[in-house]
Parts: C-alpha cells; structure tokens; sequence
DNA sequence: TAGATTGTTAATCGATTAACAATC
DNA sequence: TAGATTGTTAATCGATTAACAATC
C-alpha cells in the first residue's frame, strides 16, 4: 500500500509540516505542501487518501491531523539510536553531524579498528569495533552506518547483520546484500541497504548537464509564444 | 534513450569494469557485472544493447570495448572540476573526500561567507563566497556542492546558477529549483538539482525495517518446502 | 552435441498524470 | 453564486521482468 517513495515523500511532509506549525500555521494546502517537497498537489493528495486523511473542499487540511497521522504510519519515536561503524573521515564527520540532532536521529557510537580512533569518552563514545556485536544486541540497535573502507566492507556488513541489525546507510561503493553468512545468523534476508556515493551521484550530474546542454543546443530557444 | 536510472547504472558499470581489468580480466558476463552493480543479468543485457554493444553468445562481453562505449556515451573526462559552496562541517568534510580524486573528480575551490573558513593556501583554496561567481565564470564550472545553512540556501543557489553553474548536488533541506531568479540570469529551467539528505534515508531505514518486522511476524516463518 | 549465454520481444507491473465530479 | 480545492477514477507512461529464440 505504502510504497518507498511514498515513504519517502510521507517523511518529508511531516518533516515541513513541524515546521510550518512551528511558525503558526494551522491548515495547509496540497499546493503549498507538494511544492515543499518537490511533488505536484495530485501526488500529495493521493498519497493523504492513500492514508485516509481528508481535508476541506475549500480549506485544504488541518496540519496537527495531517502530523498526528504521519507520525502514527511512520512509527516514529522520539529518538531514533544508530551507531557508526568505521569513524575515518566520513565516519567522524557524520559523527558530530547536527541536522542528525534536530531530527531526532542520535549516534550513540562509533567503532572503529584502529585504536588511535578510538575514544570511549568523547561526546559520542568511538569503541573498538571487537565491541561492536555485543553494544547491537544489549542496545537493540536497529539501524547503523557503515563508513569503512571497502576492502572489509562486505565483512563488517555481516559482523552488523548478525549482531542483529537490520537496515544499513552503506557509505562504500561495494554492493552489499544478505549472503548465507547472514541468513545462518537468523536474518531471513529481510534486511535493508541504502547506498550513498557522492561521487557517483556528481558524476551523473556532469552527465545530465551534458545533455541536457546538447539537447538544447540541437532545438534552439524554445520559448512558448505569448507567454 | 537513456533514462536517468540507467545512467547511474552505466557509471556504475564503468566502475566496476576498471576494477576488473585492473585485476587482468579481460571478458565479463552479464551475470557477473550484474551482481557488482546490484541488477539482474536482463538489465544489464538491455542496457548494453541500447547502447548498440554485443558480446558473444557463449564468451560474455570484452571488458575493453564496454569501457571504451562507456567512456563515450558517458562523456567522461579524465578530470572534472568541482566547487563546494559552504565549507562548514559537511563542507569541509567533502573539501577533503579521498574518493573523488580516484574517481577523477577534483574540488578546485571551496567558498564560505565566514572569513575564519577562508584559506586561500590550503590544498583546496576556500574563497570569499563574493568570489564564487567570478570563479566560476573564469573556470567555467558546470557542477556545484551547495552545503550552507538552509536560511540561505536559496539565495546561494541562484547565485550559482547566475554564475552559470548548471548541476548542483543539494546537502541542505530546502528544496530548490530554478525560479524565476534563475531564468532572468540566463538559465532556461535547464538545470538539474540532486539531493542528498542523510537524515531523511535514516528515518527511513527506521520506517522499512519496521514495517518489514511487522510483516514477517505476520506471517511467520515462510520456508519454501523442500528448498 | 549439450549447455550456457546473449539479445529481443511481449507481458507485466507500478507509479504518475490527467481529467473531472464533488463540494465547501 | 462563483471560485477554489479536494478526492477519485481512468489513462498514460515508463521501467522491469518473463519468456524464449538464436547461437557460440
């Protein structure tokens, strides 16, 4: 019913939604709403169908109903812990990330091989990655972030799984999935990646622009006539 | 012809192919290649051949003749010149990234409006963000990191696309496109803007590894019989 | 030959868009 | 009332998947 862009987009309105009730708003349009999050009013008023909210013909929808629904479908708690696992550079960046803060995200460690890294009473704690599986399961971590070099990426992504986690923001450009060595560790293969690799995604970027500038140079200054 | 998914699945292949011939291989299959890049052997079978490369039926593809197709459709420089704009935590972060350098992407410039950040000698310069257009224009930048605060992120944005900057990759919240602003300094809307937004594909992890604990303890246990 | 792999076409699937009726 | 907005259905669009013929 609920698919993942609509997901997606679903964290997003609650997300602009908190916001615009912050400075007083109470009632919001579809209109207002889809240009927040870059999608049409038709998107946002079938995905609030899709979850049963109704608005007003005329006076668009009641904000506190619209967050009160989301925050339910979305099961969202008030903090949400994850842990790092590799803390080199973008792992330490992502460790003092603040918009982590302001969205109810908080690291609760670090881990890392190298003991030179390691810091067990900094302000987010960064352990020895030897500790890892037993911090996931006293925890109950969910959900962590792995900014290893590739060469072991593949090997700490199933030391994560079988601790029992089971969503991964894989920032390594190896292509990870759930192996036998993580379904002998009782994941059933239900287990979540999602990539992120800037440099891929700037090098679509030269792309596009590529051709979009080539397109536009092969049908020349389109310009609508009378607008 | 070629859609926006299977770009990012071209640059992927070109990746994984240097690798391979790196390690002295010389033919690939489908198979293999599709794995490395997480799809099936079908779309990397259709993806090649729009793109009018053939393979023998029982040897696979030559490793040298995809990369070289690659490299063309792709447009691929050797180098690629990037500025990063707003060089804060995740700025400065991406000032250094190690893996834009082996992927052949170089940041030549930083710029931030706080004149602490401005460090003209560093390895990477960071300018005066009052210099970023003229920078741009004299390098003729195409692609952008746009990672201020969001209360300028707007403004910061049509600054760039005055500039002529015409692909941007978006670490701040606000959803951008090119307004009227931007289309007065010369861009025709032809711009494109990615988004990059750690937060949101943390919460959603949460989201999907929720729903997908719920619906496995729905239906308990599916084996398939006999496997 | 038998087996494996390519390459292409048609079928399916899923999401967005268009259109418009309902109604505040 | 007139105008604006919601809400739903059908049409369209686009990509993936399935199936299978071709052939090395």
């Amino acid at each position: 019913m609920i698919h993942e862009r609509m997901a997606l987009r679903l964290a997003k309105y609650l997300r602009v939604l908190r916001k615009l009730k912050g400075l007083g708003f109470a009632k919001v349009f579809s209109n207002n709403l889809g240009d927040a999050v870059g999608a049409t009013s038709a998107v946002v008023r079938k995905d609030l169908s899709v979850l049963q909210i109704s608005g007003n013909k005329r006076g668009g929808y009641t904000i506190d109903v619209l967050i009160e629904r989301l925050v339910d479908v979305l099961g969202k708690r008030d903090v949400e812990n994850v842990i790092i696992v590799g803390c080199g550079r973008v792992g330490s960046a992502l460790l003092n990330f603040q918009e982590f803060g302001r969205e109810g995200i908080r690291v609760i460690a670090g881990f890392d091989s190298d003991e030179n890294r390691v810091q067990e009473n900094g302000h987010v704690p960064v352990y020895p990655v030897s500790r890892m599986a037993g911090f996931v399961e006293e925890h109950r971590i969910d959900v962590g972030i792995l900014a290893v070099p590739d060469q072991v990426a593949t090997a700490v992504f199933e030391e994560m799984i079988g601790a029992g986690i089971r969503g991964v923001l894989n920032f390594t450009s190896v292509e990870l999935k759930c192996t036998a060595a993580c379904i002998d560790q009782g994941c059933l293969g239900e287990c979540v990646v999602h990539n992120v690799n800037i440099g891929l995604e700037i090098e679509n970027l030269f792309y596009l622009v590529r051709i979009q500038r080539e397109s536009s140079e092969t049908l020349p200054a389109q310009k609508t006539p009378g607008s």
